[in-house]
RNA sequence: GGCGGAGUAGCUCAGUUGGUCAGAGCAGAGGAAUCAUAAUCCUUGUGUCGGGGGUUCAAAUCCCUCCUCCGCUACCA
């Protein structure tokens, strides 16, 4: 296993100026799914997830909480990195823009792209508003009627000038375009591909890379009046994390990820600004960028003056983490935007969860248990319904494989699930519980049969819902070897004869508090 | 305004290169069974495939047009 082909994949890292919401619960699920199910599948992944610490917010925040910014990101972090903990993300580093390894490899990059001639220092003008902390074009000022000039936003603006060094995005516009037009899933879904493409196309300005206006971030090298601006502190963790700039660190091997999971809001960032430095630096491109949708409550924006702000804990605490984790993966077409309610949730829990898998497991199960001395059945001569059922589970694998290729996360479970019905319609059309009178040995094949299925499904189900996979798992006594994707198939089928644990409920029912 | 995407059963959506493509899941209705977490299984959809026009032997699937919704259109992340 030493050619073990490697898999590095990342979320964005999140701005703890708040606490985490159910959008950041949202993408590091999901990624964790994929870099599970990479696991499984006998790759040497390495999946980083963490927080982007600096910035003009998080000094203000903290100042308002009337503490420094280290002590306040201190605590943020922590609350980001128990969410990631709570639902159950195999991260293998929780990175911090404020991590000690961080500075040298962003000086590192600043450095070559310095070194390559594009960065230099200028002014960075505009109309600015304090209050929105940002900058507006004239043309989207309105006059008021004492001669002053107002945002979009309604707030006042002035007229600013700072000293900043640029970057020379200009002179990638068509460098980009070579490498969208050579890389066609570069960018993905198509949709932001679509857009991103156009925006290039429409020309591109130099970026202001630098600030003067507060201190709390990286240092520019050899002018530390000014402090990085947010992109390249931020998009940079992903090097970090791979011990960029020493190239003998044993994670400098990961390099470049597979694929940077982030939502749609920043896709421009990581697929304009963030090749356009690693270009600059000389450093290879990241294979992917995959900008997933956003979760809305019953179609609204999350909102706190709306009031409808879920707290991924709170959603943890009452659905089941795994119960969550399906939710969010089965529910919504990974790259577009859903939905997520209550009834929503509750439904797929009961459905999917409770009613098609967990019963399937217990009412087969504990067939085997009273009539087959608890062990696995030896099973007869399969039937011609015996073996359609075990090749449509044979062949989860590949179909799971390929709706991952796309990160098509809601597509795996559907194949999935699809088998699980199956089972169900095959257990019934069966009905072992009355070959159990009539012809027990017909009994056993059938339990075995179902055993089996159950055992592909368990292994399948592990990247999505971890915990309950690996109870199933356990009810059929697979040992942890045996739970690769390449355990799947003839070749490992259940041994006849293995003693298999007293079976108990994967995944209970939800029942509204108010029935109970 | 420009560029792009989408409008298919009550809901969420599949529908590759035009010819069982009019579908799936959920919800609803009826029935069966009782191994099981009152779970499961079977049966059940006359939908103008957004409107109109056109190409074709044949279009949800191609072309034109109109309507509606959404995304992007740079330094807030």
């Amino acid at each position: 296993m030493a050619d073990k082909q490697k898999f590095y994949i990342t979320t964005a890292i999140s701005y703890p100026n708040g606490a985490p919401h159910i959008g950041h619960a949202y993408e590091i699920v999901a990624s964790d799914a994929i870099a599970r199910f990479k696991r499984i599948d006998g790759y040497d992944v390495f999946f980083m997830t963490g927080t982007d610490e600096h910035g003009l917010k998080i000094q203000q925040t903290a100042d308002r909480s009337g503490t420094s910014p280290k002590a306040f990101v201190d605590q943020m972090a922590e609350k980001f990195r128990a969410m990631a903990d709570r639902l159950d993300c195999s991260y293998d580093r929780f990175i911090r823009t404020t991590d000690a390894d961080h500075l040298p490899s962003t000086h590192e990059l600043w450095r070559r792209m310095q070194e390559r001639g594009d960065i230099y220092l200028s002014k960075y003008s505009g109309w600015y508003s304090v209050r929105d902390e940002a900058y507006y074009d004239e043309s989207e000022l309105t006059k008021q009627p004492d001669g002053s000039w107002r945002a979009p936003t309604g707030t006042p603006v002035e007229w600013i000038e700072e000293e900043s060094y640029f970057f020379r995005l200009s002179a990638y516009q068509d460098r980009l375009l070579d490498h969208y037009a050579a890389n066609p899933d570069f960018i993905s879904p198509g949709t932001r591909r679509n857009e991103i493409v156009s925006f290039v196309k429409s020309g591109l300005q130099d970026l202001s890379i630098s600030r003067t206006t507060f201190n709390w971030g990286l240092p520019v090298p050899g002018d530390p009046k000014h402090v990085m601006y947010v992109w390249i502190d931020a998009l940079n963790n992903y090097v970090t994390g791979c011990g960029f700039p020493d190239e003998s660190n044993p994670r400098w091997r990961y390099w470049p990820a597979e694929v940077h999971i982030i939502g749609k809001d920043i896709v421009r960032f990581h697929t304009v600004y963030w090749p356009a430095f690693l270009m600059s630096a000389g450093l290879p491109l990241p294979k992917q960028v995959f900008g997933h949708g956003f979760l809305f409550n019953r179609g609204e924006k999350m909102s706190k003056s709306v009031g409808n702000v879920i707290d991924p804990f709170d959603l943890a605490d009452t659905y089941g983490v795994d119960q969550l984790r399906y939710f969010f993966m089965r529910e919504v077409p990974f790259g577009q935007d859903g939905n997520y309610s209550h009834e929503a949730i509750v439904n797929r829990i009961n459905a999917d969860l409770a009613n098609d898998l967990g019963n399937l497991a217990q009412r087969s199960l504990s067939m085997v248990a009273k009539n087959c001395e608890a062990s696995v059945p030896s099973p007869g001569e399969f039937t011609q319904a015996d073996q359609d059922m075990l090749w449509l589970a044979d062949g989860l694998p590949a179909k799971a494989r390929a709706a991952l290729k796309d990160y098509a996360l809601h597509t795996a479970l559907a194949e999935i699930w699809s088998v699980v019905a199956e089972a169900n319609r095959y257990f019934a059309s069966q009905e072992p519980w009355t070959l159990r009178k009539t012809d027990p040995a017909r009994m056993a094949t059938v339990l075995y049969v179902t055993a089996e299925v159950l055992r592909a499904v368990g292994i399948l189900a592990q990247p999505f819902v971890p915990t309950a996979a690996s109870k199933l798992l356990d009810l059929l006594a697979i040992p942890p070897e045996g739970r690769l994707i390449s355990a799947v198939g003839p070749e490992n089928r259940l041994k006849a004869g293995a003693g298999l644990p007293q079976p108990a409920p994967i995944f209970p029912r939800y029942v509204e508090a108010e029935e109970q």
